[in-house]
RNA sequence: GGGCCGGUAGCUCAGUUGGUUAGAGCACACCCUUGAUAAGGGUGGGGUCGAAAGUUCGAGUCUUUCUCGGCCCA
């Protein structure tokens, strides 16, 4: 007997990945097979699922974060594809906005190029072409990762038909009357002269001096307060020519107080919050003073104060105005409101009939709307603001703080609270609020969570403002007319603009003669032509209507959105606002939204704690799969962790479930059968491959459970732990003996053929949404008729193959395998015994456990020489090991003392 | 600073409406195997459930406070 009469297992499938290789080729594959276009044709006319991309921004290299977000979309887009609907994913790009805008000026400072000398259709062309470079690089790296999309038709809200229909949305809205123009303050850049969105911006700490002012009681209902000096503490100074009104809130306790120190205050009555009186007397050094009153918020209603700067022309009566925003916090519990530079100001003034108007200019300068300080920049105000409240004896103390505040995220420079003329999309002149709200309700949310979080910002959210002050951006399709200052509101106007944009694109806008956009209906010198840009976040926001609806092979609504937990504020809340505006409804049916990328502790990753991993290092060192098993098995639901000891580990399974292909592979030496499901007759099988096909069907229905509500790491979880517990260790442990020694016509060896058949497909397709390559590899391998995994259909098993008692049987059997391991490792531990084949086990069985174990045969199911059972009553289950006596066949290494059956030319002398 | 979410073995995760001694896989240690071999099998150790207080006969689970982390907002 040699080793040639024993079935080997033999595969061309490798032991070691190699995917950093390996990936590029199957790569290749996919573009030669023309992948995607495989995957239309494959579903054509089925059920669609549409997940809609939310474009990230073309501007440098992926990070972990925009990786996450690519494999989470892939491997849901392939789980629907595979369970038999058309799944289509549409890859695209953000394009416009400031941070492109800014690199270009960078590369302008750079070559000493001024800006301002540039034409503007020149600085867009850079700005375009800036994009349309790093959509090309995403594009290689988004691939890299195994994503499977319509590369080569992505969309971008800078091509020309997105410009058109930003344009018409715009329009819809016009018309409707719910785009509206007003003054508010807008967090300014003074350097870059202009308004910042909020993702803009970045808060650094910064050195602010802080004033206590005061502001005299003019008239009161509350009579002692007539002729006491309010006191309120700011952190900018320079805003105390724009003060219109004071807040205090009607729950907290106030005190009058009169000082008695020698200064401008001596004997003066001052009013602070009680439960700031210590820390204003400290800060303002206020050494004797006298209690005179306490009172409650609510008596300053209807208080009317004079500004501090009444005697220098400030005359306008300055109201005290409730608000929840004062708090006790800081400052004096009064609090100075400037609506042109604070958007509480801002509300609070608005809701009491104050409006904001423009009192700081685009550089940082008073306006001529405030007096004698006109011209003057802002940032170098506070010393002169100073100097007269001073002057004016309404100085009660100043000095300086470190605290949080909003800058550039660019150019660091510290931001502004300054009014600007804005367009606005009103959130409740046409119950947009009211459909959003009632949108969310219709939406599902995976993790649930996520309808909560959309809800509470739509429900406190201002109104939309959709204007920003640049020039890389769809131009604001609109005419002003100059007698009236009415808004030219006209829908063939802005389908004229529409249509131009769409074989030109909008740069036009900005060099050509507005007649040309106005059509024949208007004269062009009777209009102002906005030069305001749209903000990105309408861009994207619209992404549905130019992507969704005009494609036809997606549908309207999208199936899902799928982003960052931030895109609530992000996309998913401006997606909403635009389809709820236009159409009433939502954009999508479900939302997913995932969690962030951090390190190994939960700390979030930056430069500045070396804590970074880019997925190009991931890539080069693990390969794709790796990865891609990593988003599986992480909750998404919260912070995903990521360091290189956790991705370690995730290679060490996928390591395991690779050889367990290739025990597959091998044991059916690269020769794969389809099995028919619905033919086969399970009777026929042994119970063992029975019991290992129930197992089989009822994974699937977790799988698909799983699936269903997208819980992948669970998901991911039960596929690994039936690789490890159930096959490796259990079922091929087992069955070795026969596939190794028994004949390749045998009854039982080609039963578990049959097996191996069916559990090598069912494991590639469950497998294959998450190891997109290492499954496309083993297809090819072994299913030549297959053109990829990918094109496949889940499995579907029949209900026979569930076996409800034959589980409850065998998981009893098992539970005696266990008792006889430990028996084992007993006598393995003395030396007694090494491998399993060396023992003889004596089993106690009570005798209940007939029935299940009459025609079980233990030395198959322990993978030992010989077992015996004793029955006997009240007994518990207990095995005792004993050294098999006799010797080794050199075919099944049982140690036997009779002629082995299997081996014809057995060797043993008896 | 405010709002929301979260913290269960070294790691990734389970843990039902409060109810036995808190589970799984991986990793680790030791042993076996050398016919899945840079593989495979067996056994085992490992947790103050972020901290404290409270409610309860009983708390990983409910309440409060604190702490750490994340996202959003200021």
């Amino acid at each position: 007997m040699n080793n040639s009469q024993i079935n080997l297992p033999k595969t061309a499938f490798s032991m070691k990945a190699n995917l950093p290789t390996k990936e590029p080729e199957i790569l290749e594959y996919w573009k030669q097979i023309k992948l995607y276009e495989e995957l239309r044709k494959s579903r054509k006319g089925k059920e669609k699922f549409v997940l809609h991309d939310g474009p990230p921004y073309a501007n440098g290299n992926i990070h972990m974060g925009t990786a996450l977000n690519k494999i989470l979309k892939d491997i849901i887009v392939k789980f629907h594809q595979m369970d038999g609907k058309d799944s289509v994913y549409v890859p695209g790009w953000d394009c416009h906005g400031l941070p492109i805008e800014w690199k270009i000026e960078e590369e302008y400072k750079k070559n000493k190029k001024n800006k301002n000398e540039i034409p503007i259709v020149e600085f867009r062309r850079e700005c375009r072409s800036f994009a349309q470079k790093w959509i090309e690089v995403h594009k290689t790296q988004f691939k890299r990762l195994g994503v499977i999309g319509d590369w080569e038709n992505y969309y971008s809200t800078m091509s020309f038909d997105a410009e058109a229909q930003i344009v018409r949305e715009l329009g819809k809205f016009l018309k409707e009357g719910s785009l509206y123009r007003g003054f508010k303050p807008v967090l300014w850049s003074t350097v870059e002269k202009t308004a910042l969105a909020d993702a803009e911006v970045e808060y650094l700490d910064h050195k602010s001096d802080t004033i206590y002012a005061s502001f005299l009681v003019k008239n009161s209902n509350f009579k002692e307060l007539i002729n006491t000096e309010i006191i309120i503490w700011t952190t900018t100074p320079w805003t105390i020519p724009a003060n219109k009104a004071l807040a205090y809130n009607e729950n907290l306790h106030y005190l009058l107080i009169k000082i008695k120190d020698e200064s401008d205050f001596k004997d003066k009555k001052i009013v602070v919050a009680e439960a700031l009186l210590d820390s204003v007397i400290k800060e303002c050094k206020i050494k004797n003073f006298e209690n005179i009153k306490k009172f409650k918020g609510k008596e300053f209603k209807g208080t009317i104060c004079q500004h501090p700067f009444f005697n220098l022309g400030y005359t306008n009566d300055i109201p005290m105005l409730e608000a929840r925003f004062v708090t006790i916090e800081q400052g004096t519990g009064i609090v100075h409101c400037a609506p042109s530079h604070g958007p509480d100001d801002f509300n609070l003034c608005i809701n009491n009939g104050i409006k904001a108007i423009e009192t700081v200019d685009g550089d940082g300068k008073y306006t001529k709307h405030v007096k004698l300080f006109e011209g003057q920049h802002i940032f170098k105000s506070n010393p002169i603001i100073i100097e007269k409240l001073k002057e004016q004896k309404k100085l009660l103390a100043s000095g300086d703080l470190v605290h949080s505040y909003p800058h550039s995220w660019r150019s660091k420079a510290p931001l502004v609270h300054r009014a600007t003329p804005q367009w606005f999309i009103s959130m409740d002149s046409h119950k947009l609020r009211d459909k959003a709200l009632k949108a969310i309700d219709e939406t599902t949310f995976f993790p649930s969570k996520g309808k909560e979080r959309l809800k509470a910002m739509i429900q406190t959210r201002p109104d939309w403002c959709v204007s920003r002050q640049r020039v890389w951006g769809v131009p604001l399709p609109i005419f002003i007319k100059k007698k009236t200052n009415e808004i030219l509101v006209d829908g063939e106007v802005n389908e004229n603009i529409a249509k131009i944009y769409e074989k030109e694109g909008s740069d036009c806008w900005f060099s050509d003669n507005p007649q040309k956009f106005l059509g024949e209906k208007y004269r062009a010198e009777e209009y102002e032509k906005i030069s305001d840009i749209v903000e990105v976040w309408f861009d994207s926001g619209s992404t549905h209507s130019f992507v969704l609806e005009k494609r036809s092979d997606l549908k309207w609504p999208a199936s899902m959105y799928l982003e960052g937990s931030d895109q609530h504020r992000g996309w998913f809340h401006s997606s909403l606002l635009e389809s709820c505006g236009t159409r009433d409804r939502a954009p999508f049916e479900t939302i997913l939204s995932h969690g962030f990328v951090v390190d190994g502790k939960g700390l979030k990753m930056s430069k500045s704690l070396g804590n970074v991993i880019a997925p190009e290092d991931i890539l080069k060192k693990y390969g794709a799969d790796i990865l891609r098993i990593w988003v599986a098995s992480s909750n998404y639901a919260e912070d995903l962790r990521i360091d290189y000891s956790i991705l370690d580990q995730h290679a060490d399974s996928y390591r395991k479930i690779r050889n367990t292909f290739r025990y597959l592979l091998g044991n059916l030496n690269d020769n794969f059968e389809q099995i028919d499901l619905e033919k086969i007759n399970l009777k026929t099988l042994p119970e063992l491959e029975q019991f290992m096909l129930h197992k089989i069907y009822i994974l699937n229905l977790n799988f698909k459970k799983y699936f269903k509500i997208y819980d992948f790491h669970n998901l991911y979880k039960e596929l690994l732990n039936f690789c490890t517990v159930d096959l490796s260790a259990f079922y091929f442990d087992i069955r070795k003996d026969t596939l190794y020694c028994d004949s390749k016509d045998s009854k039982k060896r080609r039963s578990t053929i049959v097996a191996l058949n069916i559990i090598l497909e069912a494991l590639l397709k469950w497998f294959a949404p998450i190891l997109s390559f290492t499954t496309e590899e083993i297809n090819k391998l072994i299913r030549k008729e297959s053109k990829s995994i990918h094109l496949e259909n889940f499995l579907d098993f029949p209900e026979k193959f569930e076996n409800k008692y034959l589980n409850k049987k065998w998981l009893e059997l098992i539970k005696i395998r266990n008792i006889g391991n430990i028996s084992i490792e007993e006598k393995r531990a003395n030396k007694e015994i090494g491998s399993s084949l060396e023992a003889e086990l004596k089993i106690n069985l009570n005798k209940s456990f007939i029935d299940i174990t009459k025609d079980i045969d233990f030395s198959e199911l322990c993978i030992t020489s010989k077992a015996e059972i004793n029955y006997s009553d009240n007994m518990d289950t207990s095995v005792i090991t004993y050294k098999a006596k006799g010797s080794k066949c050199s075919v099944c290494w049982k140690v036997r003392s009779e002629k082995c059956v299997r081996d014809s030319e057995c060797s043993l002398n008896i």
